[in-house]
DNA sequence: GTCTATATGTGGATAGAC
DNA sequence: GTCTATCCACATATAGAC
């Protein structure tokens, strides 16, 4: 009820160094001491102000996570809107569900590209405590886009397009996290991989930019590919064998 | 130099059991005491057979990746025999490398579905000891077929083609390692997302068959989706901006 | 090769003074 | 709200008997 006068800072500043440092070491690997040392607070202040580790985990991701789901929302909202009862282009959609978070790492005050990072490596973490968190938070975001999706694919089986939802989120995750092999083995650098632009000139924003631009085009490629072929079922497969090879090109 | 002979089967059995209990719970949360008591067998075991809990851990995956390693290059091998000097087609080397990986889930034998899961969050575990361990294991692997997609592709340019390996691994391994929010959000059961067969036939066997038939056709439409248009840089692209736009189709 | 016992460190959490 | 001091569970690892 009342205002807390003495928050200065601490509660926010214990939240940043932790969604740095469970960025870059993972959830398990992160001590409280690792936390309130770095962050040069006192080693009882993470439990006085959130209750627990997991209790903190929480809350980093609330405080983002809250921004996210709004802003995708209002993104699927909008274009809604603007086709009353029609039917969506796939690239819309894509654009308000995954270009709505790779802005977020354009955006320091959002979190930037550690917060991403952040997200996509914390997406695959088997804690119990955070798949159900997730589940939670991201239930209503996803329940919209996968029906807009349907919608905008009608004759893509639904159990398909939940496929290629998780096959996209995937892609984006692993892409974000840049916990990889890839980077490390083919020599190829951050800044060569965000392009050709000057070393200088390269920030986190930027390479946020090029990832979106690179990524985008790949999961539309993925989402519109021809169904796949299934050999078991065996079913009364007669009706033209070429169209279920044909790509699914609803208007882009 | 000597055969062990008292090897009996402790050894293997403390891989089986590491590899499952690293998959469920992830290598920090897993400890030595929950593998030796699964693995019924003494605390000291581990450190006496692999040296310490790292040690255990690259053990786990050196088992599985060096049949991995080896079936990938001669899939490989076999194509490029057929087409000396030409080129492969883009969908011949995704299925060698994809392909190759995808048909260790139907055989328990090499690891199935525990061992794909486990690849699959490992690959982004943060601690810099494993990273360095994937680093080495999968160099030759992916300079190998780095290079079959750039000649498969000669029109697109090379840092396109690593961005777009990197999301088609994203997009595999998110889905392999299944740890999503996805799954749990939308309802849908592993037997449902697998097709259509009865739940008593499901097995793992069948669902990294049907993940396959899945995957394969998104991360090919992805491969070859259009190239991206990059709004920055201003170069003068004054050539037909349709030729951009348009998909990248070399022969399937 | 296997076992017990133990060394030695670190984890999260809290009680209670200020 | 902040701090010190401390509890206690549990981690990895090893020494040394069998």
């Amino acid at each position: 009820m009342s205002e807390q006068k003495t928050n200065s800072d601490t509660r926010e500043r214990i939240l940043d160094i932790a969604e740095r440092l469970f960025m870059e070491n993972g959830y398990e690997a992160t001590s409280m001491r690792m936390i309130t040392g770095a962050a040069e607070v006192n080693l009882a202040a993470v439990n006085y102000h959130f209750g627990s580790k997991e209790a903190l985990l929480r809350e980093v991701f609330r405080r983002r996570l809250g921004w996210l789901n709004e802003e995708r929302l209002r993104a699927l909202d909008r274009l809604e809107q603007q086709v009353v009862g029609g039917a969506l282009k796939p690239s819309q959609i894509l654009e308000a569900f995954f270009g709505t978070l790779l802005r977020m790492g354009e955006n320091p005050a959002l979190g930037g590209m550690t917060f991403l990072r952040l997200l996509g490596r914390t997406l695959t973490e088997p804690a119990e405590f955070i798949q159900t968190f997730f589940a939670g938070e991201y239930a209503e975001v996803i329940e919209r886009y996968k029906r807009a999706l349907y919608r905008a694919l009608p004759d893509v089986p639904q159990a398909e397009i939940v496929w290629r939802l998780h096959f996209m989120l995937g892609a984006m995750s692993y892409a974000i996290a840049g916990t990889d092999v890839l980077r490390v083995v083919t020599g190829v650098e951050v800044g060569d991989l965000a392009g050709e632009m000057p070393a200088e000139e390269f920030d986190d924003s930027a390479f946020a930019r090029r990832l979106a631009q690179r990524l985008m085009p790949f999961l539309l490629g993925g989402l519109r590919a021809p169904l796949p072929q299934f050999d078991e079922p065996a079913v009364k497969q007669k009706e033209s064998p070429e169209k279920a090879a044909r790509e699914i090109r609803p208007e882009i």
